[in-house]
DNA sequence: CCTCCAACTAAACAATATTCACACTCTGGA
DNA sequence: TCCAGAGTGTGAATATTGTTTAGTTGGAGG
């Protein structure tokens, strides 16, 4: 019904649709999900605060559609901490692995509040599934320790369950202040130990 | 300042702080987070919605307050699914060791509302620290692991680290829908694979 | 050129958290 | 016993928010 395609563009703003999402996201990240108001973010961009109602259904809609854009921003970084890590090595492989485990974390440690949104539970329910890409990423990681026999079980499907569940509760956890980031390196060297049959230790 | 004794009790209500949390915890139960107003708890027992402020500096003190008792619930849970469950086996160490997984899990899926506060981060951010005795259950079945020799790595606050991670974010993307509480069993078994030693396989 | 529709505005509305001034009730000491 | 004062509750008022409604503007197409 609204902005599914980057609209026409160029009519009295422009593009409102984009520019209230980006501005609604900026404003998520500096001053947490509580601090964008229809007011604020409309007032930010010169225009009236129902403007929005002709580009979104609502403003739970509005964060739906910035609970995209965090999905998103994870699949980028996942892309990102992969580029150049060939898997052509046992090691090589770790460490692709690795880097998706702190690419997850960095991103929720760096944006906590639009991971939080990406991810929020319950009432909000912004992401029914999360998106294919950035599981598809993992699983094809996982895919280079099986196939190189570096998983200590024959479970596949469980083996990525338990490793996405792994990193994002150390990730929510660390938000919440439950758990030092700086217990990180213990994670993800303690999921080694667990995760990696021991021929290749670095 | 205030409600850190159970209340004198009996005045014009009896312990109106008491019935304001937990008719907040009710409601939030049933409505989610956001079905909780300060008018309709206060509707619901037939005071002044202003009375709330003689017992709770503002909402987000009673938000806090009903945190608290979020994760007072998981310390129950948790001596509940230990009930009867001894260690003096293997099987019956690792028993107690999944006993604990499971109840933290169904406690997400059963009172998902609440368990969501408990643990919410970011600008609600109610639990500065999880409280420890939860804690220590879990650090102290882990060690009964270890002491059978049953645990993989030797790092032992990894692994408790690893573990409570693990559960945690199978509990909140439970939640968020995005993996199939259905998993749950597969999650379970592909951490006995992992975490456990093979010598005793159920 | 004129008409129509999408994009936008201004004003109003409803719900909420919070505060304030006031009233009542119990308690403790003179 | 009585009275002052603190503890406890009420009702009205205020500010901030999401949302709706009626109207205005501007561009595109016949």
């Amino acid at each position: 019904m609204c902005h599914t395609e980057p609209m026409k563009s160029s009519y009295h703003h422009g593009d409102l649709a984009a520019a209230i999402l980006g501005e609604a996201i900026a404003q998520l990240k500096s001053h947490g999900v509580d601090g964008v108001t229809l007011r604020s973010v409309c007032g930010a961009l010169g225009v009236s605060q129902s403007a929005t109602y002709h580009h979104f259904k609502n403003k739970e809609s509005l964060l739906q559609e910035m609970a995209v854009q965090g999905e998103l921003e994870l699949t980028r970084r996942f892309k990102a901490a992969l580029l150049g890590l060939e898997a052509n090595t046992d090691e090589a492989a770790i460490a692709r692995f690795q880097a998706l485990g702190r690419a997850y974390i960095s991103y929720a440690i760096e944006e906590p509040n639009l991971f939080t949104l990406t991810f929020a539970p319950g009432s909000h329910g912004h992401l029914l599934q999360i998106n294919g890409e950035s599981m598809e990423i993992l699983h094809q990681t996982i895919s280079q320790l099986a196939s190189r026999n570096l998983l200590r079980s024959n479970n596949f499907e469980g083996l990525a369950l338990v490793a996405w569940t792994t990193v994002h509760g150390f990730a929510q956890l660390s938000i919440s202040g439950m758990v030092e980031p700086e217990q990180l390196e213990n994670l993800l060297a303690t999921m080694q130990d667990v995760f990696i049959q021991g021929k290749a230790k670095s």
